[in-house]
DNA sequence: GACCTAACCTAGTGGGGATTCGGTAACGCT
DNA sequence: AGCGTTACCGAATCCCCACTAGGTTAGGTC
């Protein structure tokens, strides 16, 4: 992307962007140990020990980009679900906009969703961020009562477990898109909406789906 | 697991096995390249070369894995989506049958949920076995007709992305499964009944949710 | 235009891990 | 008991890659 580029000094700010644009590129074209460090460098139009100067190992340039970029996606959903607006709406709205940072940052949401560093900080790091994703939708989700006796378990656990089932299917969709670009986003967020949206309404109304005898 | 054991001279099928349930174990637990030769051996109870007598290179293993697990697992599909059943005891009876795999096979679906060896053989064979999968399961939620004027698109596209939403869907609720083991099988099959055919099964009629103006 | 800071480079070093070489010995067979 | 087969191993080899040591020059400052 950057190889034309001529080998100029930069700022120190200016060159960790560079980098850490670069490294994004690669942690979500290759994962994070097949992304090395000298190729990472030369995107960034460096060689490695610059690189060094920023970062004190892979592995931290690693964690600061998953802080980084969740952090920007966490911000997505906490802007969007907010509002008096009926949940129906909200939710759309926030599909709407999670699916428009998907597409405007087509590397960095893709690095986030591929956990093979086998870092246990990484492992951390994924762990923090969805509690706390968890914690902005879920009020959300559970706004109504009764849900525990009809399905049998603890309503926070199910719920848990009802936003992990959102959060896999919108990951699954974004890649699916991924291949598909051709695809408007409306027609994206229509189909999360009707296929994951309508189940959630229908639990939160109590309307559930039970076993046959 | 098998460190006791003593070390005795098995025939190359019985030690083949071995191999294989150690390396799915490692593969599932610290994804391909995490996952060392040496320790795949030391858990298969031999040195590193007796691996090689059987597999010709650590990717090649990889690859004879997925396709043993994935194979597996379509037949899970396979053997319980048929029959004259409505699509709805059908899809429970497949959801439940897929989520008793899970269940019994704790490392197997693991391995194959993590995509990190960066191997284009492998990204071959995934898409293989998704694309078979998605011709197996297709014909139960395209059954009715008219999604594809309602939502603006080709009906088997959009159906594409629809089974992509619930494999997704199904692959994050095993994963949380796998974090609360003690949730029984029945509540989780429920929760996906829930979220996500209620949804499927208002796509397949046609009541579809359209953006507000 | 001398000087200094810091951005940058070339050329290693070291370790880990896949793969192989050249045997050794367990087990079945006669 | 002897023999052949082959499961098995210890000890390299070799390559890749994260990381570093030590020097070089761009570019701002006085």
């Amino acid at each position: 992307m950057s190889s034309t580029a001529p080998r100029r000094r930069l700022s120190a700010e200016q060159r960790r962007e560079l980098i850490e644009q670069a490294a994004t590129e690669l942690f979500a074209e290759r994962g994070y140990s097949g992304a090395s460090i000298d190729e990472i460098a030369r995107r960034a139009g460096i060689s490695p020990p610059v690189l060094y100067d920023h970062f004190s190992s892979k592995q931290e340039l690693h964690r600061a980009l998953l802080e980084r970029h969740y952090a920007d996606l966490r911000e997505v959903w906490r802007t969007n679900l907010v509002g008096e607006d009926p949940p129906e709406r909200r939710t759309a709205r926030a599909f709407d906009a999670w699916f428009a940072y998907v597409e405007s940052h087509p590397y960095a949401w893709r690095m986030l969703f591929r956990d093979d560093s086998g870092d246990p900080e990484d492992e951390a790091i994924r762990r923090d961020v969805a509690a706390r994703s968890r914690a902005a939708v879920l009020p959300l989700l559970g706004r109504e009562q009764g849900v525990d006796e009809l399905v049998g378990g603890e309503a926070s656990e199910l719920l848990e477990a009802a936003w992990e089932v959102i959060r896999g299917a919108l990951q699954a969709l974004a890649l699916w898109w991924y291949e598909h670009r051709h695809v408007p986003r409306a027609q994206i967020v229509a189909i999360a909406m009707n296929v994951i949206w309508t189940g959630l309404e229908r639990v939160q109304r109590g309307e559930l789906w039970m076993p046959e005898a």
